[in-house]
RNA sequence: GAGGGCGUAGCUCAGUUGGUUAGAGCAUCAGAUUGUGGUUCUGAGGGUCGGGGGUUCGAGACCCCUCGCUCUCCCCA
């Protein structure tokens, strides 16, 4: 026989956890639907060439691709070796794979404005929350299937939505009690670094080491520069732009001196002003960060974009995002802007886990367990558990004629806070006992009062 | 893709320089206890020591291979 087990960087999820983790997808779902949001769901697999060349050369290597059916059929056995070939020179087959399982839940909602554009209007708000798949080394704060939360608004380039998401991380993690520190950058403000220290096409060379700045520091960063083909000149000039420091007021001022005589320096930072001034507390104070070295990895992103990290924990970013000019522009309708934030539910369970951030009462399930103490006794028991069922109050009979013992056991196990009491003593005289297992009270009751008898 | 750590009962783990029949706690089941649990006491079941090979008179332990899990780097939520 074989011993029964999961895949790697996936999970089953008990019935607590459950429980915890609906707890954050409802409060997520409910300031989506708070801000006008509209929801959507995508298949679980795309077509293969839907998702390639999307996320970078290290995402397509991540991406879970599923072997096509039929392979082993007689006729197509030359044909299906000659293809596989080429899958072991690195390249994809449409003869192997042609469908994989979906990597985030930006492509695929661009995939499908791009096939729908012509019936939605714009600008279009969706938000998305469904299970992804990464073909990674699984570890901490890791999985192979995680889900994430995604709100975007496509057509329409006004920076108010980046005002409204930004709101909308902030409430989440208000009403979830996660204290976070909201980042905000724009890739037009590393663009123009770019620009000024050795051309756009080292945009990615700089963005890639100076996003490591707080975890391997500057010189480190500085050696990787130097590794990636910079000159004295450029790094000097990327080490004054990484010593900006301050609040956000003059953080701005001193980029602006940096940057401000590159067209695209000018316009990222006017960008970036105008989503802060809207944040801008009456007391003069930010509930976000600007900082200069957010990258993010995503390479569709071209204007602003966030990132949020959990205080006082060891953990990766909890959710990301930002705008994209002309996502739906590589599957063939372009003109269509975006901007779009994302949250990593597992990673924000798992910070609030460590933390304790989860109510109590979220726990709980049956409210009241029915003891089975005999035939006629459980269709007695069964007929005033229905009242309360009818009622909306999740109740439960023991399964069994059993010795108290059991029953009792098997409510505290189950958390159940009540207990019921209705056997040949109770059946006479229409009553029931009903027991507080948390305080030991226990009262006789008319079966009758029983729903107006206790608090829920 | 690179590099660590760990695999012993359902769970958490002991197991000495290699030495008889591999242990404990928790959990499970039964009894003390056939209408009032959580405590206590007694007893029981449960193991190819991840798998394969090797060294040895003898391997849970040492060596090699392999599988699985986990963590770090890269990258990401």
């Amino acid at each position: 026989m074989m011993k029964p087990s999961l895949p790697q960087g996936t999970r089953d999820f008990s019935a607590d956890v459950v429980r915890k983790r609906q707890y954050i997808f409802q409060t997520i779902r409910n300031v989506f639907e708070l801000y006008g949001f509209q929801p959507l769901e995508t298949p679980a697999m795309e077509n293969l060439e839907t998702l390639m060349g999307k996320y970078g050369d290290e995402g397509d290597k991540l991406i879970f691709k599923i072997l096509n059916n039929g392979l082993d059929h007689p006729n197509k056995k030359d044909q299906a070796i000659s293809d596989f070939q080429q899958v072991l020179e690195g390249k994809n087959n449409k003869g192997i794979t042609e469908r994989a399982l979906r990597y985030d839940l930006t492509i695929p909602f661009a995939r499908y404005v791009a096939m729908n554009h012509g019936q939605l209007s714009f600008p279009f708000k969706r938000y998305q929350i469904q299970p992804v798949w990464r073909a990674d080394r699984p570890q901490k704060g890791r999985y192979r299937e995680f889900y994430q939360c995604d709100a975007d608004v496509v057509g329409s380039a006004s920076l108010l939505n980046e005002a409204e998401l930004a709101h909308i991380y902030l409430e989440v993690f208000r009403r979830l009690q996660v204290p976070v520190e909201l980042r905000i950058n724009n890739r037009k403000i590393l663009s123009a670094l770019a620009n000024i220290c050795g051309g756009t096409d080292k945009m990615t060379d700089i963005t890639v080491a100076i996003d490591k700045l707080d975890k391997i520091g500057l010189d480190k960063v500085k050696e990787e520069l130097f590794q990636r083909g910079l000159n004295e000149i450029q790094v000097e000039l990327i080490e004054k732009y990484l010593a900006i420091v301050g609040n956000n007021d003059e953080k701005l001022k001193q980029a602006e001196s940096i940057l401000g005589s590159d067209e695209q320096g000018k316009t990222g930072l006017a960008e970036l002003k105008y989503v802060i001034d809207f944040m801008k507390g009456t007391d003069g104070s930010y509930p976000l960060t600007i900082d200069f070295t957010l990258a993010r990895g995503l390479n569709y992103y071209t204007g602003t974009i966030f990132e949020v990290k959990a205080n006082g924990v060891q953990m990766g970013s909890i959710g990301g995002g930002g705008r994209y000019d002309d996502l739906t522009g590589l599957f063939g309708v372009s003109g269509i802007p975006g901007v779009g934030i994302s949250f990593g539910v597992d990673r924000i369970y798992d910070v609030m886990e460590e933390s304790g951030l989860f109510p109590e009462t979220i726990a709980q399930g049956t409210k009241m367990l029915f003891f089975n103490l005999g035939e006629a006794e459980s269709r007695y028991a069964f007929e005033i558990m229905q009242q309360l069922r009818n009622a909306g109050i999740a109740c439960e009979i023991y399964h069994e004629q059993a010795k108290f013992n059991k029953q009792f056991k098997y409510a505290e196990k189950k958390r159940i806070p009540y207990i019921v009491i209705a056997g040949s003593e109770e059946l006479a005289s229409s009553t029931c006992k009903v027991k507080n297992l948390e305080t030991g009270e226990q009262r006789t009751i008319n079966k009758s009062e029983i729903l107006h008898s206790f608090d829920y």
